[in-house]
Formats: structure tokens, C-alpha cells, sequence
DNA sequence: ATCGTGACTGGGA
DNA sequence: ATCCCAGCCACGA
């Protein structure tokens, strides 16, 4: 409805919620979904509240595909084995191989009220 | 109302 | 190649 910036976190965690297992995205890129390309912080700071939504936020992760978020995680290691579990691969420095796993989400279309 | 911070990104040195 | 700086938007104090 009328809700503008309250809108965008729903945007975020309706996003982060459509990640297929085994793929993960940016912050970047859900930034650029959610309208505010230049701003892939907020993304993180609306994950910040998303952590207890139960959202799949262990598969955003940063442009490099190193898990930040592992700071509000508590444990990297946890995140990690949540994206092997779900045949994510990572690379020698530890981070995901963006290349094969990247996941590029789709603009939410508002005007999708028939057809699905 | 302003100021500072942050789960980021890109470009420059 | 690595390190540093500036930009960006939203929120808490």
C-alpha cells in the first residue's frame, strides 16, 4: 500500500526468500532489485532484522561471495556448512564460486495481480 | 532537526 | 596484486 521505505525491507526479505537452495546472491544485486543500486548497505541492515524472520540470509552473501554476515551469525563456519549442505562450493580463500552459484533475482513485478 | 554507523560496492593510489 | 577513500540509503540516539 502506501508504505514506501517500510516497503523496501519487504522487498529485501520477499527476495531473499525466493533464493533457490544451492544458489546464492549479492547485496548488490538485491539492492539493484529492490530500487536503491547504489545501496547494498541497507540490504544488510534489513537482513539485520531478517536473521529471526527465517529467512535463508546465509545465501547472501557480498560481491567477493565471502560470508560477511557471519558477524551476526556468530559463526561463519555454521553459514558455511549450511550453503555445503546445499552443494554450494567454495574456493581455496573460502569464498562461494560466485561463477557457478551466483543467483540473479528478478524485479518483483507490482502489476502481477493476474497470470499467477 | 542533525550526526554517526553499517551484513556493501567501485574506483583510484 | 593489496589498501584506502568516497558514495550511497536507512535507522538509532
Amino acid at each position: 500500500m502506501g508504505n514506501k521505505k517500510t516497503d523496501f525491507f519487504d522487498r529485501v526479505y520477499k527476495i531473499v526468500a525466493k533464493i533457490p537452495k544451492g544458489k546464492v546472491t549479492t547485496y548488490g544485486a538485491i539492492a539493484e532489485v529492490c530500487g536503491i543500486r547504489s545501496s547494498a548497505r541497507t540490504v544488510g541492515w534489513a537482513l539485520n532484522g531478517a536473521t529471526q524472520s527465517g529467512l535463508p540470509c546465509h545465501r547472501v552473501v557480498n560481491r567477493l561471495g565471502a560470508l560477511t554476515g557471519k558477524v551476526h551469525f556468530g559463526d561463519i563456519h555454521l553459514m558455511e556448512e549450511l550453503l555445503r549442505s546445499e552443494g554450494v562450493e567454495f574456493d581455496e580463500k573460502g569464498y562461494v564460486i560466485m561463477k557457478k552459484y551466483f543467483w540473479q533475482p528478478k524485479k518483483l513485478t507490482k502489476s502481477r495481480k493476474k497470470k499467477n
